[in-house]
DNA sequence: CCCCGGGTTTCCGCCCACCGGAAGCCGCGT
DNA sequence: ACGCGGCTTCCGGTGGGCGGAAACCCGGGG
């Protein structure tokens, strides 16, 4: 894949093409300035790729991630198949809260989010669907780190901490007392700890065997004075789902 | 891509592998068999894919499409990024009518599915997010069919037409006359030609320079009496989404 | 206990498909 | 007309992928 430090082939290419905020497309010479690749072989690649389906070209020439990617990622049993099911607690909640209404997996040491509604008044928040936060300073991290093996709890804390703000909680021992209360009572609550002007409640959905597969999460303006009245229903909506989850459906 | 008949590179492989219906955990042998490559081959393969986290192991030892390809496909704009411009109109649409709401794109000969949100009540249709139909026999399609250029219509028409009910339109000027009735109008009506018990009513969406990109349906009952009723709202949503897109978003 | 069989993983030498330099093409601005 | 930056085509040398062989792992049955 990697060979003398340099990059030489499709997957490791894709790696190194990091994610284009702003304008999705990219010309050829840009994917491969960007790839560290020689014009010539990101030509051939991306020829490929394209012919495939994998990436699509503009009108204007550029290279676009392309719709059978986007089909291919669609089935993903953690990705959309978890969404397929959780969908409709997700806009019930959303229905009674009017609030940003997140769903959210573990990967590696990040929590992906895999579903956002946001209704025209919610709060404007920064996640994004298919985007990455770490795990200490999210509502639904901190669920997913509160019920992960302790091995990733260690490798998490160990881990260098981000301060998002001055809220972000980064001291391990604070951390490991937070993660034990979030064990507790089932839920998270994150006060501002990635944007001041946030604050989510989330609990974790759980698997067939029990086990914690995804977190719940309804982010509100910071400034709401009875968050503690969501824990309700976020709650309810997690059992919800982990209830579909539990029964094997028929199909 | 492919020699001599065959089959040869990872591609290609992911090519051969069609949709998994039911159990979508596969394991090595059985990728092996599906994509026609030894099992060393596969193996190898597989193993790399899954370090990249295209593929993901399930607790069996199963392989399953992994999270990080469902993240690179939610970086396709025709993908996440419609759904993204479109979902607070869907969400609307949705509250009005309790009914199914899809979104849909045009690839190739056939309608893409997008988004689907379907209420507990609603109709149980067999489309799925991610999932393909042909254009004749959708809503959805006939819209884009009859805002696509001559070209493709003519490929459309000539082509096999399946038929999927009594109902489903398949002779080529039975079509004609409809595409341009739907182009009259505006939306198009799909009475049980997919399957007998649903109708769906569709409408255009339209980007920054008027094309049309997507399409937008509801679908009801096919014993709805008054489906005309839905014409409004449909229309409505859609040329939202369409001012949406038009605007060329400050961010 | 040992053996058996299906699935999975490791090893390694041969060969061909990928790499990428060179050259040609296209379209724009001067 | 000419230069220039970006894109595309061509093709020969070679190193990385291919896949056969063999080892490994594990549950079941004699």
């Amino acid at each position: 894949m990697v060979r003398d430090g340099r990059i030489r082939d499709g997957a490791g290419a894709a790696c190194a093409v990091r994610v284009q905020r702003g304008r999705p497309e990219l010309a050829l010479t840009e994917l491969s300035r960007r790839a560290g690749l020689p014009l010539t072989t990101t030509h051939r690649i991306v020829g490929e790729l394209a012919g495939w389906g994998a990436l699509e070209r503009a009108d204007d020439g550029r290279y676009r991630v392309g719709l059978r990617l986007w089909e291919v990622g669609a089935l993903a049993p953690r990705g959309l198949g978890l969404r397929e099911s959780a969908m409709p607690f997700l806009e019930d909640l959303y229905a009674v809260t009017k609030q940003n209404v997140q769903l959210a997996v573990l990967d590696g040491t990040e929590v992906v989010y895999l579903e956002r509604l946001s209704g025209r008044g919610a709060v404007n928040v920064i996640t994004r669907v298919g985007g990455r936060l770490p795990l200490h300073a999210t509502g639904v991290g901190l669920v997913l780190l509160a019920h992960a093996g302790p091995d990733l709890q260690e490798r998490v804390l160990a881990g260098p901490l981000r301060r998002y703000t001055p809220k972000t909680l980064c001291a391990p021992d604070e951390l490991r007392r937070t993660l034990a209360e979030v064990r507790r009572t089932g839920v998270a609550v994150s006060d501002g700890q990635i944007e001041l002007i946030a604050l989510s409640v989330a609990a974790p959905v759980r698997g067939a065997r029990g086990e914690v597969v995804a977190a719940l999460s309804v982010v509100v303006p910071a400034e709401t004075s009875d968050a503690r009245a969501y824990v309700p229903v976020v709650r309810a909506a997690a059992r919800g789902i982990s209830r579909v989850l539990g029964a094997p459906d028929s199909r």
